[in-house]
DNA sequence: CCTACCGATCGGTAGG
DNA sequence: CCTACCGATCGGTAGG
């Protein structure tokens, strides 16, 4: 039983490991010449298994893309999930959040702008269940602000508004960021956060990406 | 030779119209539907002429995604180039410059919808053109916070950073914004300023997108 | 899970 | 600038 009950579980980690490699793949090719310029055959060559070895798993193409794009997406809403269900104020956990959704874009990079690309390919269902993830995170996010709002622990003028900005901001990393560049990803978050929230400890005041010069300075 | 003038001109008013139908009504479907999913026959369909109609005018399929692509770049960095050229300090400079940048990124809001989906369907010279009018931009607006920052007419921690967490912001904006919406571009545009920016008229040092509570609050 | 194949789509063009 | 067509690609599967 014991033995049963072994075999039973490295055959589904040897399934899941197969089924992890196919999608790696796919996300790697999909990623650098775009799902229209990939052929599933070209995903079969790069594993070195024939087309039907993935046809085993995944019931389309567009099903591989559907998983891809999900995971993106997901990632960005559970790290939002965690946060809120953490003690503390609301200013804290928008520090904290800001910080970790940079880090859960930038280890997403490659799903998140696969999906950015790609959704016109998704069949309408699958579209259907990422977009009331996204949904659910604008949501979720414009509460937070305005639960922080309304106990004067954050000062926002427009919720709403506000979140889209965070929102591009941190999302617009999946665009410009490069492993290879000035920053590792710890880095790059803890600047942007600075930058939307301003250091709390230093300046008190002096937050925002840009500050006019006050006017008595003019 | 006025009537042969007038002729020539109309010709290639004519000329120039039908050019800008086919590219009118592309936009419309690869934008609805996806490059992939829109073929060239769909297109002709849509604009009630034949094929070779469109094809005497573009050599290619990706030539009128080309075309599509550029012009929402280029309008933005025509946007950037005209502030700089005017007069006024880089405080002022900057503050209309990110007003503009959101209304043309509103007026391009299809086009740069499309290209930042289907870069991967361009032609390498052409993906190649565009990137350059990218980087352009990138390096001018880079330039024109390290001037402020110099003036003392803004305080920026990093200029870089800084003009990504801005591009970000007013670039995010063809993701979210929807004319039916509850904004028009002008208010959109104004908003957004107010969010980067601050108001410096009202509140000297209040300014950017979020402000925690201050020490002595708590 | 492999070999071999089908059927459909579609960008582009020859010929007039 | 239209009619008619070709040639290639490719997602998906039948049969074993």
């Amino acid at each position: 039983m014991n033995l049963a009950q072994s075999d039973d579980g490295i055959r589904e980690q040897v399934q899941q490991l197969k089924r992890e490699r196919v999608i790696e793949v796919a996300a790697d090719l999909f990623h650098s010449r775009g799902f229209g310029n990939t052929s599933m055959d070209a995903v079969a060559e790069k594993l070195k298994v024939t087309k039907p070895f993935i046809y085993a798993r995944f019931g389309a193409k567009s099903e591989l893309l559907a998983e891809i794009c999900s995971r993106g997406i997901r990632s960005s809403l559970l790290v939002l999930d965690r946060v809120l269900a953490s003690p503390g104020a609301a200013g804290a956990k928008l520090r904290i959040f800001v910080h970790d959704f940079v880090l859960a874009v930038l280890r997403n990079q490659r799903n998140l702008t696969i999906y950015s690309r790609e959704q016109k390919h998704l069949l309408p269902a699958d579209a259907q269940a990422i977009n009331s993830m996204r949904r659910e995170f604008d949501r979720k996010f414009t509460a937070l602000l305005i639960r922080g709002h309304a106990d004067g622990d954050l000062t926002i003028e427009d919720p709403q508004i506000t979140a889209l900005a965070i929102g591009g901001i941190v999302s617009w990393c999946h665009i410009w960021y490069r492993p290879e560049g000035r920053f590792a990803p710890e880095e790059t978050a803890d600047r942007i956060c600075e930058l939307v929230l301003g250091r709390t400890h230093a300046r008190a005041a002096s937050t925002g990406a840009v500050r006019t010069a006050e006017p008595a300075h003019i």
